[in-house]
DNA sequence: ACATGGATGTGAAACAAATTCATATAATTC
DNA sequence: GAATTATATGAATTTGTTTCACATCCATGT
């Protein structure tokens, strides 16, 4: 016989009530039935759990130890039931969000200072590394929730909008190209261009723009961090295209212009991916919210 | 279906192993075993404790909460079970101990020190406020060794002698008694006694000199302190007995004398008494040991 | 000492629950 | 899509807990 909560229960009201058989009516049973499950403790440990030379029984040394660890132990297994209810009632829960597009960073911070006080029980993380298979991850609940902007048709998956951006592209002011009234494809074939360190197919200059006409700029440096790229572009290191929203936030430097892509200039929409049985969850619908009004904030409907 | 420790037993191995298969192998049960007990769990529960979509079982979120309390509460089993081998093996063990002589304090707090040092498993406690039923209490087995001078033939209960002392009195230099070679019980009829407030009986100046000749002095002052006692005695506010030890020991002050009670002296001796059950634990055999080098560190046999 | 009442211990039976066996079903891999 | 690996399920079995009925023990009052 292994101790199981059930003996610590039993050792606990047995203290606290100070007999056996109050600690049975405490616990619904009879006062036998714990006095066989005490000598089962007793046999299997080895040990007295109670000084027997009394009547009303009293703690032993190896008792008070077991009372001890029944204290500690209890009230965790009691926290691990109300987060199974918390659960249910969708007051917790756990969104851990992939980003296929790497400047969403940007704005899904604040996003999330926003939700976790909205939601303290509710375990939040990024998860980076995912950026190419997120959906999958999505799938086999690796994930709760990815940014992307290119939704598929997937069974069992919501994509929920969240809001149209821009991508532009961006040159130092007295860069040749900061003259143009937009930007066309072939205008990369001659130069740097600076992109955040993604499989190319996930960034939207490639997949949109230079892909499909078969052009290859002159040279691609990878820069992980937005500002980071911004001064470079701004000191005539090369040329980037981020989205706008990204490049309206962060005034490092009034050295660089922003342009459109394309003569009409070119529109993409990024979408919150969940899945179906959990897009009607309390928190994540909140969290989509959310950021929609981040987006607002930022200037962008 | 309460939680059972097997259940998160069952959640850390699936999660180890990667499988219900190796959990099961791990835990020396069938797989069907596991997967019956998943069920109970989550029907119970109403959380779905695995992503069923993928082959590998793989934890949800309620999954993941339940693993993070199952690695904070089987270690805490583990070590309960340790501390019941510990105390199977004699490592550990309480030693709670009921002082009747108050001015045991004095010696007993090194001894311990060095106690606690070789054998930090034990829980050491001293008990106070058992000073006059203490016997009983070890019978109880609410302490667990008692100091004593009044050893008595109690079944089940050792009497290990520790050391011999000697009571004797104390008085200002300038004390007219100061000057006598030895003091009798009638010398302390026009005195001020000052005593530990504890009750007469356990005062070696009552029960061994004064009850039994129907001596009562002048005034009976009771203070707790040995240092505060020896200041009063040597500023002549009363006159006090005290162990030949605590005089030793403490020397705040050269302005008090210290003279044999009764012709020959008076001779007491000090004992450790114990469960007989514990007597050979070598914790409680040790620390009668160190009592023991102790009384020769003060300068008594 | 002896009866009395309160409290715990114990064996056998009843009951409840977990595990196994055999087999079905589902996902994954080649 | 066949083979393989992984999980699910129902019925039977085994294991473990609880109850019932009664024995025992201890403290107390007489």
């Amino acid at each position: 016989m292994r101790i199981e909560f059930r003996h610590l229960r039993t050792i606990k009201a047995i203290h606290d009530t100070g007999g056996l058989a109050h600690a049975a009516e405490q616990l619904n049973m009879t006062q036998s039935a714990l006095s066989h499950q005490i000598k089962g403790i007793e046999d299997q440990a080895g040990v007295a759990l109670f000084a027997r030379r009394t009547k009303p029984l009293r703690l032993s040394a190896a008792g008070e130890r077991m009372l001890a660890a029944a204290e500690k132990i209890l009230p965790q297994v009691v926290a691990l039931e109300a987060d199974f209810a918390g659960l249910i009632a969708g007051k917790s829960g756990r969104m851990h969000i992939a980003i296929e597009c790497h400047a969403c960073f940007e704005w899904l911070f604040p996003v999330l200072e926003q939700f976790r006080k909205a939601w303290p029980d509710v375990d939040v993380d990024i998860r980076p590394g995912l950026a190419f298979d997120a959906l999958p991850a999505l799938r086999r609940e690796d994930v709760d929730l990815v940014i992307s902007s290119d939704p598929e048709q997937v069974d069992g998956t919501d994509f929920s909008p969240l809001f149209d951006y821009e991508p532009v592209f961006v040159a130092a002011a007295n860069h040749p190209l900061a003259r143009r009234d937009f930007i066309e494809a072939a205008d990369f074939r001659d130069q740097t261009l600076i992109t955040y360190p993604v499989d190319r197919v996930r960034l939207d200059v490639f997949s949109q723009l230079l892909i499909p006409v078969k052009v290859e700029p002159a040279a691609v440096r990878q820069v992980e961090l937005t500002a980071v790229i911004l001064m470079l572009v701004a000191s005539n290191r090369g040329v980037a295209v981020l989205p706008d929203w990204v490049v309206n936030q962060i005034k490092y430097s009034a050295d660089y212009v922003t342009r459109p892509l394309t003569k009409g200039g070119m529109t993409r929409r990024l979408f919150a991916a969940t899945r179906t049985e959990d897009t009607a969850q309390p928190f994540v619908s909140h969290l989509i919210r959310l950021a929609r009004q981040e987006a607002v904030r930022m200037g962008r409907a």
